[in-house]
DNA sequence: ATTAATTTTTAAGTTGACTTAAAAAAGTTT
DNA sequence: AAACTTTTTTAAGTCAACTTAAAAATTAAT
């Protein structure tokens, strides 16, 4: 299987694995950073490779053929991200980057022996949960993205599913991290917009951010 | 640039790094696993990016920008190589195929984090030397491939360069590792053939072995 | 030095992963 | 419910990296 498959089929797991808004292919397109008819295209022969259900104008969903095999690129990524964490002094943007390359050239031998070194850990520097060389995620994990958060709730921020830089600054800049509280004050269905507070500030997040940004409702 | 392309030059580095016999396209093909028109196609495109010089018929030759690219991706294979092997353990057969893979996907920055990790090693486990990140060999280097050595001579075993397990298993079977003696008996030019005698055994090499095998002169 | 064998090149075609532009369907707004 | 907007799909085309088969050139053998 190609890297544009294995990305593909990650991009679904991913956007759906936190009962995110739109799984259709330009959505998928846009994630990959290529056109909808590209994503189409994709989705049409994934299906007949038995990767995923495809209907026209219909959400995509992965087959459990597709589910295990992106499990099996999601544990290589979080894998090396947490070697490259232990093992190197770098930023975790430039671990998450590295990672997303080598997560498509590392072999299931390798992927264990990675695992074992670090003592088979059940999560990645970001929080992630690290999938078990069956595909299982063992750990339960009760966090949804922001732009699913429920008006008025207050969260902690359990971890930031960042791809790129300026998202990281965004989030720097206005204390948007790993254990922070945020007040979901109000969603905006139609602009898919999250209003919220965090520090006595008031802010606002696109679908872009919101999706990106996953919290744990605080038990009272 | 492409993996293929990666690969293409690093093939025609390997090649010509010893003096080797040909490094025309259809012996580069080979050694890839592509059609010889396929080299020929990829000498034409590398030339028109000044990768290598191409003229009809003849050697392919590196330029100074081609031999930098195919140093950092030696440079890259080669510190996988010493990395893996420190950090686990897994056969050096393993451990090649996967550097093969990782060195395409790895950055400066990691290439160098790696590096420092294990002190700015000089070889990798097959004794091969490493490139500086300059892309420079500081070690010298008097071996030659057995496909090169000289009648009547003998010789220790330096490396093997090997790509894959039948090559392996044959050296295991006729004692031809690292540190061993081995005495040139007859090149036969025509047939690329070289005659061997190790341990009082005679063997015969064609040029697809005798090519990977790198021997240093006994000086007496 | 011809002939024969081998290798390289050219030509034409395939496949995967894209693109843009237009047509079709779905979703939204009033 | 009609009109407008947005999204998805279809259609047609590009580009890289291959393939096979035939033609051209080189190399080797007698």
């Amino acid at each position: 299987m190609s890297i544009a498959i294995e990305n593909f089929v990650k991009a679904i797991y991913n956007n759906n694995s936190h009962n995110a808004r739109n799984t259709k292919p330009g959505n998928i397109a846009k994630k990959l950073g290529i056109s909808s008819a590209a994503a189409t295209d994709m989705a049409k022969k994934l299906a007949a490779k038995d990767l995923l259900h495809y209907e026209k104008y219909q959400e995509l969903q992965l087959t459990e053929k597709g589910k295990k095999m992106a499990m099996n690129i999601v544990r290589k990524h979080r894998l090396w991200e947490a070697f490259l964490f232990k093992m190197f002094d770098m930023s975790l943007h430039d671990i998450h980057k590295e990672a997303e390359l080598l997560e498509h050239q590392t072999s299931d031998l390798l992927a264990e022996k990675i695992s074992a070194y670090l003592g088979h850990p059940k999560f990645d520097p970001h929080g992630d949960p690290i999938p078990n060389a069956d595909g299982k995620i063992t750990t339960v994990d009760t966090s949804v993205a922001l732009s699913q958060a429920i008006e008025t709730k207050t969260y902690i921020i359990s971890r930031l599913t960042s791809d790129d830089k300026e998202f990281f600054e965004f989030c720097a800049q206005h204390k948007l991290k790993y254990g922070n509280e945020v007040t979901v004050t109000k969603q905006f269905k139609k602009n898919k917009m999250t209003e919220l507070s965090v520090n006595k500030n008031t802010i606002l997040l696109n679908e872009d951010f919101s999706t990106l940004i996953y919290v744990n409702e605080i038990n009272q």
